[in-house]
DNA sequence: TGGAAACCCTGTAGCCACTTCAGGGTCAAG
DNA sequence: CTTGACCCTGAAGTGGCTACAGGGTTTCCA
């Protein structure tokens, strides 16, 4: 299996397949006489898991935890429990703070119903008040991502 | 009123403050005899609406055309409705997308409730399973965000 | 008067998880 | 024999900062 072939098999990008390798995600392939990759089944199941893992929005710093722990199988399953409370308990402290955010956004939309001068505009009036919430702190970021995007 | 002092009055940090000022989010200012930066309330003004814009979630480009359409005051401020509605949308999706996550993330931990050896983790298990949902397209950010933080 | 702390400056690199680009190599089909 | 599809490496770009190196000035207190 060449590495075109295996970024179809698993929806990912060529690019991102070697990034993971770089980063210690996937071991190291080997190579033909051509010096290209050559993968097996094994590595399409590392990459699957790789690939389950981001579509859950962990880190790639988590997910590299959790291969830790399935490359040791007599452990203790405990950390890997523990591992995904915690993020667990990231995603729903984002939610709550966007539930918060898009309050405060739709209270901001409300100043303005019809099409005033700029001047005069409820919005930007309301945006030059001073802010009342400082933002959140957790692990999950903004409003502004990309998303794995490409699904083949 | 020198860097520092805008930054106490912000709650900005400083180096955010000439980020900023890069990044043509604020007019340059004027110097001292010794460089120093030197500011006016005008400054202190814009550089809040700034802030309460990125609170808001809202990236830099957002911020800089809503800074376009204030420096217009003539102007129909129906872009700027369009705009903020834009970018709820984009809370909105996020939020839904997040909420699927959650659900997901929950069910994945109802597999493993005691502390078994790795090998026999149903967390693991899961994780190796085929990744049913592609994840978001949205333009909000994922799970592990930082935050503005620094709050004075 | 001296010297240390507190502030200011520029420019550069680091964070994350990629994506894109430049510049090149290999291989099979037409 | 050339075109196109695929592969390789290494470096730079994305956003929104943050941090650091290496320097300057100003202010305060003994």
């Amino acid at each position: 299996m060449k590495i075109g072939d295996l970024a179809k098999a698993t929806s990912t990008p060529v690019e991102t397949i070697r990034y993971y390798e770089r980063e210690g995600l996937l071991p190291a392939a080997a190579r033909t006489e051509a010096n290209n990759r050559h993968y097996s089944d094994a590595h399409t199941q590392r990459l699957q898991f790789v690939r389950h893992c981001r579509s859950l929005d962990m880190s790639l710093e988590e997910i590299r935890a959790l291969l830790a722990f399935q490359d040791a199988p007599g452990d203790n399953c405990a950390s890997v429990n523990a591992l995904l409370d915690a993020h667990i308990g990231h995603v729903a402290q984002r939610i709550r703070e966007l539930r918060a955010l898009e309050k405060q956004l739709k209270a901001l939309r409300s100043q303005c119903q019809g099409a005033l001068d700029a001047e005069h505009c409820g919005i930007l009036e309301g945006l030059s008040a001073q802010s009342p919430n400082p933002a959140g702190q957790g692990h999950l970021q903004g409003a502004h991502r990309k998303g794995l995007g490409r699904s083949a």
